[in-house]
This record gives C-alpha cells, sequence and structure tokens, in this order.
RNA sequence: GGGUGGUUAGCUCAGUUGGUUAGAGCGCAGCAUUGACAUUGCUGAGGUCGUUGGUUCGAUUCCAAUAUCACCCACCA
C-alpha cells in the first residue's frame, strides 16, 4: 500500500492541530514518559528551566531563538532515552511591568498620576489583570514555536510557592547577617521613584557643557563641574596629594558664606585623594558626598580616617532642591542650575564654560536620567564571609567560611559550572571582581514586599538608628500580633528569579522548609532534577541572571544551579541592528511563523550562527528555510512513493550497489557526528551537516540513482525513518505529519526513539551483499566524472536534454565504471557510453581528464577546435603551477625530513595525480593538431 | 581608562588541536519547464583569509605589533 502525501507543505494546515496531539500525548510530562515506558525511572535525567519571560508584553525573536534552541536539546534528549524535564514559566519583572501598566492607564484610560489616583490596591488589581493577559498571551505563542516544555509544571515567579521560596531566602539570608539595611547613595529614578541596582542602568553620551568656577572670591582653587546645582551640598574639596598647587592647602577648611546668594553656607575642606586626576579640569574636584556614590566613596573614606566632613542632601526624591538648599529650595534641578549659574556669573565667580561629552546613567525601565540620593535601603553583602554547612561544591568544605564573592568564583573556576562560549568565563570574572553590594530594595508596589516588619510605625525604618533594631522582625510569615507594619519596600526581580532554578522545583509551598538552618525543599522534582543540566539564555543577561543563580543557589543548598550555561547572542537584523519597536526593524515570529512556519522559523534561528554571537536574521532567511521544509516534505513524498508498505523497525536495510552502500555509510557517520555536535551544542553545524545529507547527498545523488536501480524500498523506507528521527528536533511539525502520514495517527514521532550508529553492523551487511570490491571512495569518482561530463557539456552550451556518445577510457576503473554504467549514463544524459581500459581520442571527439581516467564526449556539429585548444590551454595553465609547488615542498629536504611520513605521502600522491593529468592533457593538446 | 570579541567570496558566516588547489548558504551569470519538488534541477564566475613582523620544513590557523569595527564594565569631577 503506497502513501501519497500532498505536494506542497502547507504549515498552517497542521502546526495547531500537532501540537494539540503532542499535548494530549502528556509526554512532554517526564512522569508520562516514564509511565509509558518511554524512559525508564532510572534513566539518566536531563533538565532545562526555561528563562522565564517577562509578562510585559509579547514574544519577540529573541525569545524565539531562546525557545527553538532549548527545544531542540530537549526533544533530542527525550528522543534519547533519558528522563527530560523543560519546565515553564514566567516572571512578574516587577519594575517593568509595573511601568508599562502606569503608562497604559496615562496614555490609554487618561489618568494622569495613575498610582496616586487609584491607590495601592486598586492598581495592584489592574497591573495583576494586565499580567494575566500578557501571560496568557505569551504563553499562546510559545506553543506556536512548537516548544514541548511541561505545562503541568508551570511556574510564576510571583505565585505563592515561588513566593515562599523567596521570603526562607530572605530570612535565612538575614539570619546569616549577609542582608543588611544600609544608609547609602543609591541610584534613584525620579519618574519611577524608585531605586535600581547598578546593573540597571543604561549608560547614554550626550554633549553637555563643564563650568569652571570659584566658591567665592577668597577660595584658592578654581573647580569644574557639569552640575553647578549640586554645589550647594559640598563639603570637600579633593585634590591629589602630589599636586604641588594645592599641597598647602590640604587638611585646611575653608567657610564659604551665603554661596551664591542662596542663604546657606558651605564648610570645605581640602582633602587629598589619589584618584584625582592633576591633568583633568583644574586638577581638584568639588565634594558632593550626598549626590554622587563617587564622592560618598571618599566620603567614608575620610570618615574611616577620622575625618568628617559632613554630608548634605540638597535634592529630594522628587527630583526638585530641598529644604537644604536654602534659596533654591523646591526648585527643579535644571532651573536651579541655570540660577546658580547666573549668581556665579553676576558675583564675577564664573571662569569658563567648555562643551564636552558626558556619559549619563538612565534607568533602563523609565528613561530618566538617574540621581544618586543618599537612603537607607536593603542590600546583600557579597563579600562578608560566612559559615559553610551543606557544601556540594568542589574546593569548599563544611566549617569553611566564603563569601557570596568567593562561592561565585570558586563554581566556575573549578569546573564544576561550565560556560559555554568559553570566552565569557573571562567577563564573568571580570564582572565578580568588580562586584559590589547589591541593593535590593524597590520603591514599587508589584512584586514580592520584603518579609521584614517594624514593631512602631514605618518612620522608624528610615532612620537606622540601632536602637530600633529590636523592633524589627524578619520571617516568612507576618508575626503575631496587631502592632506590626510590613517594609512597604518590594524586592528587585532578579532576587526571586535569581532562585528559578530551585523554587520550580517545588510542587508545593510547603515543601520549601527551613530545618537545621537549612533551606531544604522536599520534592522527587528536587531530586530527580536538581542541578538543572542546562542553563541556555541570552549573554546579555549573564550578570543580571545568571550570576545571581549562581549566587543564589551556592548559598542556599552549598550546590550549583545548573551543570552548564549556554549563552545565545542576540537577534539583530539583516544590518546588524539591534531589534527595536522604535526603530521599526523588528521581525514578529508570530507572523513569520503564519507565513513560512514555525519549522522554517526555527531553522532560521538556529542554523548560520555561532554561540556567544549575535545573529542577524532577515525575512529572506526565514523564507530559504520555509523551502528546505518543503524540500524535505517532497523527498518524503518521493521516497514513499517508492516504499511498499512502511516499516518503522528496519533494523540494518540490505545493499546491492556502491550508491547503497556510500548512502548508508554517510548516513551512519551523520548519526555519529550529529550526537557529538548537539551534546556540543553545535546546533548551527548539526543542523547544516543534515541539511548537506538531505539535500546534497541524498535528494541530489541517491534518489536520482534510486530512480535508475530501481527496487529500493527497503533501504528508502530506513533512509526516511533516519532522517525524520534526526530532523524532528530541528523542524518537529513537518517530521511529524510526514510520520503521521506514513504509520498512522496513533504513532507520534516525538518520543521515537534516536537511532544508534551502527556502522559495523551496516558494514558487516556491505560485505554480504555488494561487491566485496565497492570502496566507499570509488562513489566520489563516480560523482566526479558524472560532473565533468556535464561541465564540459555546459561549456560548450550541449543542451542539458540533447543525449550524446561517450567513450571513456578508463585503465583500471574499467570494471568500477561498467558496473556503474547506467548510473554514468543517465545521470550525464548520454545516448551511448563505452567503457575501455584503454583508447585513444577518436577524431571529431573532445577530450577530457578526470580521476585519472580520459572521457572523450561526441559533440560532432558543435566541436569547435579552436575553443578547445583554448580550454584546454586553460587547464594546463592552471595545473603547472600546482605541480611546480609540489615538487618544490617534495625536493625541499627540511619538508621530508621533519614533516610526518603521512603528510609525505599524500603530497607524493598528489603530484603523481596532477602529473598523470598533466601528461594526458598535453597528449589531447596534441592531438588536436 | 579596564576588558572581550570580530576583520575569510557581492552579503551573512563556517573553518575542529599548523599540512585542503580555503568552504557553505544567500545573491549573481548561463542553461533546463508537464517528470517527488520552480518553495526546483544542472553548470559556472567570484577570495594574495585586515596590515606588518616573528616562530616553523610549512601559518587563514600559533606569537607580537598595528589598523579598524563592535560590545561589556568603569568613569571624566
Amino acid at each position: 500500500m503506497k502513501k501519497e502525501l500532498a505536494k506542497t507543505y502547507e504549515p498552517q494546515k497542521y502546526e495547531d492541530k500537532i501540537y494539540e496531539k503532542w499535548e494530549k500525548s502528556g509526554f512532554f510530562n517526564p512522569d508520562v514518559c516514564v509511565k509509558k515506558g518511554i524512559c525508564d525511572e532510572k534513566s539518566e535525567s536531563f533538565s532545562i528551566v526555561l528563562p522565564p519571560p517577562n509578562v510585559t508584553g509579547t514574544l519577540h525573536m529573541g525569545h524565539a531563538a531562546m525557545l527553538a534552541i532549548q527545544d531542540v536539546l530537549i526533544r533530542f534528549q527525550r528522543m534519547s532515552g533519558k528522563k527530560t524535564l523543560w519546565l515553564p514559566g514566567t516572571d512578574h519583572a516587577a519594575v517593568a511591568t509595573e511601568s508599562k501598566v502606569e503608562k497604559m492607564l496615562i496614555e490609554k484610560e487618561g489618568l494622569k498620576k495613575p498610582k496616586q489616583e487609584l491607590g495601592k490596591e486598586k492598581f495592584l488589581e489592574k497591573v495583576k489583570e494586565f499580567a494575566k493577559n500578557s501571560h496568557d498571551t505569551i504563553i499562546g505563542q510559545t506553543k506556536k514555536m512548537g516548544a514541548s516544555l511541561d505545562w503541568s509544571r508551570e511556574a510564576y515567579t510571583l505565585d505563592e510557592i515561588r513566593h515562599k521560596a523567596v521570603y526562607s531566602v530572605f530570612k535565612k539570608m538575614y539570619d546569616d547577617g549577609l542582608i543588611y539595611r544600609g544608609f547609602r547613595v543609591i541610584n534613584w529614578s525620579v519618574k519611577g521613584q524608585s531605586t535600581c541596582s547598578d546593573d540597571e542602568l543604561v549608560y547614554i553620551e550626550r554633549p553637555a557643557k563643564i563650568y569652571t568656577f570659584k566658591y567665592n572670591q577668597d577660595f584658592p582653587i578654581a573647580i569644574a563641574t557639569t552640575r553647578p546645582e549640586t554645589k550647594l551640598g559640598d563639603t570637600a574639596v579633593a585634590v591629589n596629594p602630589q599636586d604641588k598647587r594645592y599641597k598647602k592647602f590640604i587638611g585646611k577648611t575653608f567657610e564659604i558664606k551665603n554661596f551664591a546668594d542662596s542663604e546657606i553656607d558651605l564648610k570645605i575642606k581640602i582633602i587629598a585623594d589619589e584618584h584625582v586626576d592633576m591633568k583633568y579640569g583644574t586638577g581638584a574636584v568639588g565634594v558632593t558626598p550626598a549626590h554622587s556614590s563617587v564622592d560618598f566613596e571618599m566620603y567614608l573614606k575620610q570618615k574611616s580616617l577620622g575625618n568628617e566632613i559632613g554630608m548634605i542632601q540638597i535634592i529630594d526624591k522628587d527630583g526638585k532642591m530641598s529644604d537644604k538648599a536654602g534659596k533654591y529650595a523646591g526648585l527643579e534641578v535644571l532651573k536651579c542650575r541655570e540660577e546658580v549659574l547666573e549668581n556665579l556669573k553676576k558675583n564675577n565667580l564664573f571662569i569658563k564654560e567648555e562643551d564636552t561629552i558626558q556619559n549619563v546613567g538612565t534607568s533602563d525601565r523609565f528613561g530618566d536620567v538617574i540621581e544618586s540620593l543618599p537612603m537607607t535601603q536593603w542590600f546583600i553583602d557579597v563579600n562578608k564571609k560566612f559559615k559553610i554547612n551543606n557544601s556540594k561544591l568542589k574546593n569548599v568544605k563544611n566549617g569553611d567560611n566564603f563569601s557570596l564573592k568567593e562561592l561565585m568564583q570558586i563554581t566556575v573556576k573549578s569546573g564544576q559550572i561550565k560556560i559555554i562560549p568559553e570566552q565569557f568565563e573571562k567577563v564573568y570574572f571580570n564582572w565578580i571582581d568588580n562586584l559590589k553590594d547589591w541593593c535590593i530594595s524597590r520603591q514599587i508596589w508589584f512584586g514580592h514586599q520584603i518579609p521584614v516588619w517594624y514593631k512602631t510605625n514605618l518612620k522608624l525604618k528610615m532612620k537606622n538608628s540601632k536602637d530600633e533594631e529590636k523592633d524589627i522582625y524578619v520571617g516568612t510569615e507576618a508575626p503575631k500580633g496587631n502592632n506590626w507594619i510590613q517594609d512597604t519596600d518590594t524586592l528587585d526581580t532578579w532576587f526571586s528569579s535569581g532562585l528559578w532554578t530551585f523554587s520550580t522545583l517545588a510542587n508545593s509551598a510547603d515543601q520549601i522548609k527551613i530545618e537545621n538552618e537549612k533551606i531544604i525543599i522536599d520534592s522527587e522534582d528536587f531530586r530527580n532534577f536538581h542541578p538543572t543540566t542546562v542553563m541556555e539564555t541570552g549573554y546579555d543577561i549573564l550578570f543580571f541572571w545568571v550570576a545571581r543563580m549562581i549566587l543564589m543557589t551556592t548559598y542556599t543548598f552549598g550546590d550549583i544551579p545548573f551543570k552548564t550555561v549556554y549563552l545565545h547572542g542576540l537577534v539583530r537584523d539583516e544590518k546588524g541592528k539591534k531589534m527595536s519597536k522604535s526603530l521599526g526593524n523588528t521581525i514578529d515570529p508570530l507572523q513569520m511563523i503564519e507565513k513560512y512556519g514555525a519549522d522554517a522559523t526555527r531553522l532560521s534561528l538556529l542554523i548560520g550562527n555561532t554561540p556567544g554571537n549575535d545573529m542577524k536574521l532577515s525575512e529572506e532567511k526565514i523564507a530559504g528555510f520555509r523551502n528546505f521544509t518543503n524540500k524535505l516534505w517532497n523527498i518524503s513524498r518521493f521516497m514513499l512513493l517508492n516504499i511498499d508498505e512502511p516499516k518503522n523497525d528496519i533494523v540494518i536495510p540490505k545493499t546491492k550497489t556502491l550508491a547503497d552502500k556510500w548512502i548508508l555509510n554517510n548516513l551512519s557517520n551523520l548519526l555519529t557526528e550529529n550526537e557529538k555536535l548537539i551534546n556540543n551544542f553545535n546546533l548551527s553545524l548539526a543542523g547544516e551537516k543534515l541539511r548537506d545529507f538531505t539535500w546534497n547527498e541524498l535528494a541530489d545523488w541517491y534518489l536520482e540513482i534510486a530512480k535508475i536501480e530501481g527496487d529500493k524500498s527497503e533501504i528508502l523506507n530506513y533512509i526516511l525513518n533516519t532522517i525524520l528521527k534526526l530532523w524532528h528536533p530541528f523542524m518537529p511539525f513537518v517530521t511529524e505529519e510526514i510520520w503521521q502520514e506514513i504509520y498512522g495517527e496513533n504513532k507520534i514521532l516525538l518520543v521515537e526513539k534516536m537511532p544508534k550508529n551502527k556502522l559495523e553492523k551496516i558494514k558487516k551487511i556491505f560485505s554480504l551483499f555488494t561487491k566485496k570490491q565497492d570502496k566507499i571512495e570509488d562513489f566520489s569518482v563516480l560523482q566526479n566524472i558524472i560532473i565533468k561530463i556535464r561541465s564540459v557539456r555546459s561549456e560548450n552550451k550541449i543542451e542539458p536534454v540533447k543525449k550524446i556518445d561517450v567513450i571513456i577510457s578508463a585503465g583500471n576503473k574499467k570494471s568500477l565504471l561498467e558496473n556503474n554504467k547506467e548510473v554514468i549514463k543517465v545521470l550525464s544524459r548520454l545516448e551511448k557510453l563505452e567503457i575501455f581500459e584503454k583508447m585513444d581520442k577518436p577524431e571529431k571527439y573532445t577530450a577530457c581528464v578526470e580521476s585519472g581516467v580520459e572521457i572523450f564526449l561526441d559533440f560532432s556539429s558543435n566541436l569547435n577546435k579552436e575553443k578547445e585548444n583554448i580550454r584546454l590551454k586553460l587547464e594546463i595553465e592552471k595545473i603547472n603551477p600546482y605541480i611546480k609547488n609540489l615538487q618544490e615542498k617534495l625536493n625541499n629536504k627540511n619538508f621530508v625530513d621533519n614533516a610526518p611520513e603521512k603528510v609525505v605521502e599524500i603530497e607524493k600522491n598528489k603530484l603523481a595525480e596532477a602529473q598523470d593529468k598533466l601528461n594526458k592533457l598535453q597528449k589531447q593538446l596534441e592531438n588536436l593538431k
């Protein structure tokens, strides 16, 4: 019974149906796979926790790439018999989501200050509604990509289970003294009314002016600044201790009465600091401890030397001058700058202004320029050492003391975590070296509220007085009694996503416990799948996220969160620009799936790029892979027409001809290579090799030969089964559809076993059924002869359909060519083919040399002696320098003595072949006359 | 200022431990239309592997310098 497929593959007709069927089968869930015998309870496990997309909008190409890569890994391992878990989820993305909803309410619902107008409860309702919708959209889109995620385990960074995890870790860290409250200069977004961590800043360059002036006429040193308004908060001037100009002033304090007519007085102390560049500006820096993190560092340094220079906050959280700014209080910062400048000019204190390029930090979520403000916030101390009591890490013993920073280094340095591509390990270490304490509190509403309760009232929190510490309670639940009020701040979203690799492996909140000062996750999933096998994500969140997962897991469990980190690049447009809505150069994955199919979209993101490098994507590229999808469909269509009764249990097919032997040999090598490449995360090359085999070897050569030789049912069946399985991880939809067309709707390719290489067995079969003297390499002789004949025909403008006569003087290749005479004849479109051991070129034939045989073609009327002359001379011209080169090499005693024998042998063979060819060409040239 | 990566065909990129007449896809040129597939087939053109030195019998590959581009981090007071 022969099956016949439709003439072209139309993905839109099948994809949704197929995904639904996969989902219904339950095989995305490893428990179902075990129950149904797809893998064993004791099989090696393979787990990936999906980097949770933010619930801020829709899927973009970056997500699509991530899904495609992970799905290949997961499907391949599932088919290879591993107990495979791919766990999905979404991220509440605190600031990102909140700011998006705020913007939406302003733009679409006409509110002016949504948070104030709606109040916390109603506003959060709006955010949750938005998050829910966004979540549903993203999940739908993820399914469109064909991602074989286990939806029964879906997690959310803000659900009950993850909440318990967050609170438990926070509490333990607090108890260990790693989480602390500190008064620091932090990054403040006026627009967002919240802090930002250092990593959340985006630096942009912009033109600015730098102003040079003096505080007053008596002050001995001029200073320069781009922000004159902050000078109202100056408490010192720093100079380089080596600077001869200013050395004499160091330690002196100057009082500036009524600075810039502000009605306030400044006390400026001259301090020394090596970081001051003598050559830059005036070589002196006005120090504003309250509004510059660098100046704040100087302030702390002076303080530690017993030198209290003071700190004055002259800018408030609302971006206006504070009441410490005297006359300027209440003014917008920029307005104040103008007025201060005007005043300096008026009082003849102003010296000059120059153009400069300023690099300012902006909030990546709110977009405004960050203001540095001193505040009490919660921090994670990355340098404090703590006692390890649960280590599974290399080079870390229980009882030892380590800091979080050190643990983060050790796991990667010891090789326990491997980062691919390797170069990112250096980047990672470099980042850790510069790591400062992590500010984790945010003044927004959406997120995990900090699990800290204060006894009396919230104002205490901002004072940071030691006496009040005892009135703080930290726990996973609210303390008993009613005079406790919880901290209103929420946690940085990366705190909860840092726990992702283990928080997702708990199936209920009760499974997360703190016992004997250790956090325990008491679940089968945790025992089965932690540490996870691979973390696959974009390199852009190496610091944000990957590093923080390492921090959180080494701390919580003394273990690694994952064995391998695989970093992919960013998806860019065809010109290499970052895709962004404002540039209008985005390619919507959903549109591409609609137009070209999910398989083509996946391939375009998998093939043609290397790990860690950005990938350029264009619609043409996707269209190209759509063509290939269809090609595979048609290859299958043709093969099915030639298979008597398809079977899925063919172990090794019988081979009869050289071509059979060749294709099975190549397929067998492909199996080995494919497995190796996928295990090494070289998906691009794996895909290319598959394509090369499928298109260039199978379709262009073997199937053409199959038409000639005929009777290939079993072998075609075997090849088809194999390539469908190999391709399945890359293009799950089309392969599944073909599989079900062949084997019926109750068969499912998703959980078929990945074929293993059986080259040894195949070789045995070869010796039984194929002519013994056939060597695999002989096939390329056939190919080259056929290509040569086609080429000479084409050069001489013989129409492809016109049949001609050919005589081959074959030498020792006579029997090989005789055995494959029909193949040569049909594939090079010959009317008559005669093969002799030795034969001279007949009159009116044209001649060429290939693979050591001479080929004579009868062009009769088309033969042009002059053109022939030129062609042969050209060929000789080409081969002469080649021979000369080889001869020189072999005459070089150093080469012959030093190079390995094998290499010398190869070179000798090359020379012999080339010389043989040259002789034949020269003879042919003579015969032409 | 510190760091990382790139520079190979018109374009996008491979190049696996130093030995290939340096590869692929797309594009381009020529030829072919009821044939599994025009979402196709066949054939072809196109590269002194950024530059300069060095190591080596031999360098696209290793080392150094240099040019240039991109990115990350720090930061200019």
